[in-house]
DNA sequence: TCATTTTGGTATATTTTTGGACTATTCGAG
DNA sequence: CTCGAATAGTCCAAAAATATACCAAAATGA
């Protein structure tokens, strides 16, 4: 598709095509790009042009030219992708949770299968063990979210939920949260998690979507009880 | 183009090779990977390149090289934001929508301002203009979405759903969603919009989130529609 | 337990690669 | 024509890669 016409390209042209590579990630950090030597062949330029090219990408930070080694991409490719999720607030998460996991309970439904939920259970009866081990308990949880996540078969929702369960368990109010996971919380979460479980086996779709939402009240309940203190 | 030409690799090339296996999730945690004599012969450089190389992915936390024994993975695979969103069908994205734009809504009633609402309408508006030009029209919708998204002041959310909106502009199957853009279609998507934007206006979360779900609902069926033919 | 093998760690002399610098020439637009 | 840019060629020094050898810690198996 990118028929390379073998027009003249100038350094200008040259750096923006190396600055657009960049930018779409093509070309990722700590990259080396080619001896100047072949980028010069491959866009037909001479080796003079490539330097102008890329003595200008380094001065706007672009590139870093190491002499006697080669060029290195020295940009992250665009932030905003993991900005937005690492500067996530336990509010803001809580409200994307409470969009989503309803309605992953109504397609877990739907598109979940026997292996899933018994994985599920398996969870279950994992969390179950938990009451006096906060930490414990927070892990299988998350892998709980994930698996009813899993059992809707549909990737993007999965990555959302996958990524929203990191943060959950990189954060620093994580240690927060821990406090507020005494054994009267754990155990209410526990039975809410089994009533889902049911909903979903017998096929209740807008039952299990409720129960999560209760599920998720109470959470969000303990999340700003602790931050209170 | 991806012919993995059996040119000489360096350091930096090699470690960016292993890099994105992690990243990719080929190499997992905890794996181990070939001695480095074996990496050698295989990536057809000396056993020093290879060394400097894993040295590198060890330095920036990729690896664990444990004398005598061998080196290991300790890096999460990355969250690769696009391929989980480029990847995605058009029906995924569509329960991805069901899941989050009706509590969109209910959060905009709760969080919006004014002028939040006074740049959807204008949207609307410009929507409206646009019965007649499918293109014109799927741009305004997307960012109508956006804005609304825009509303809730969830930064996460807000993340989301433009990732989502990138998808739905560059796709393919977008020509088709266009086919089925008659002006009929259109008119009914304006309506379901003001709708939206009146329950907002008034602070009814549940009927704004209820319009949300028809309008997504009238969208899934001209889409499976437009599978079908 | 103990010997063997495997694996990473270190060192070094040598060759290749790579960017840096300089120059004369060619090309093209104003 | 002139001037700036691109070209083509050369040489240099730093860095990297190679090839080889030997060591020590870990894993393996009898």
């Amino acid at each position: 598709m990118t028929a390379t016409q073998d027009q003249k390209l100038g350094a200008a042209d040259i750096a923006a095509l190396v600055r657009r590579e960049i930018s779409k990630g093509n070309l990722q950090l700590h990259d080396r790009l080619p001896p100047e030597r072949v980028l010069a062949e491959t866009y037909g330029a001479a080796r003079g042009t490539i330097r102008k090219a890329l003595t200008r990408l380094e001065q706007e930070g672009y590139v870093e030219i190491r002499a006697g080694s080669g060029t290195y991409v020295a940009h992250k490719p665009d932030r905003s992708t993991t900005d937005a999720i690492e500067n996530a607030t336990p509010l803001e998460l809580m409200d994307t949770r409470f969009a989503l996991e309803p309605h992953v309970c109504r397609l877990a439904v739907l598109h979940g299968r026997h292996t899933d939920f018994d994985r599920m259970e398996e969870l279950c009866t994992r969390m179950e063990a938990c009451t006096e081990d906060p930490v414990a308990f927070s892990e299988a949880d998350t892998e709980f979210h994930r698996a009813l996540a899993d059992s809707t078969r549909n990737g993007l929702l999965i990555w959302i939920i996958d990524q929203i369960g990191n943060v959950r368990s990189e954060d620093d109010w994580t240690r927060m949260r821990h406090l507020t996971l005494d054994a009267q919380t754990i155990r209410t979460y526990n039975v809410q998690h089994r009533q889902i479980m049911n909903a979903i086996r017998t096929r209740e779709p807008e039952r299990a979507a409720n129960i999560m939402k209760e599920h998720l009240e109470t959470a969000r309940l303990s999340l700003t009880r602790a931050s209170e203190t």
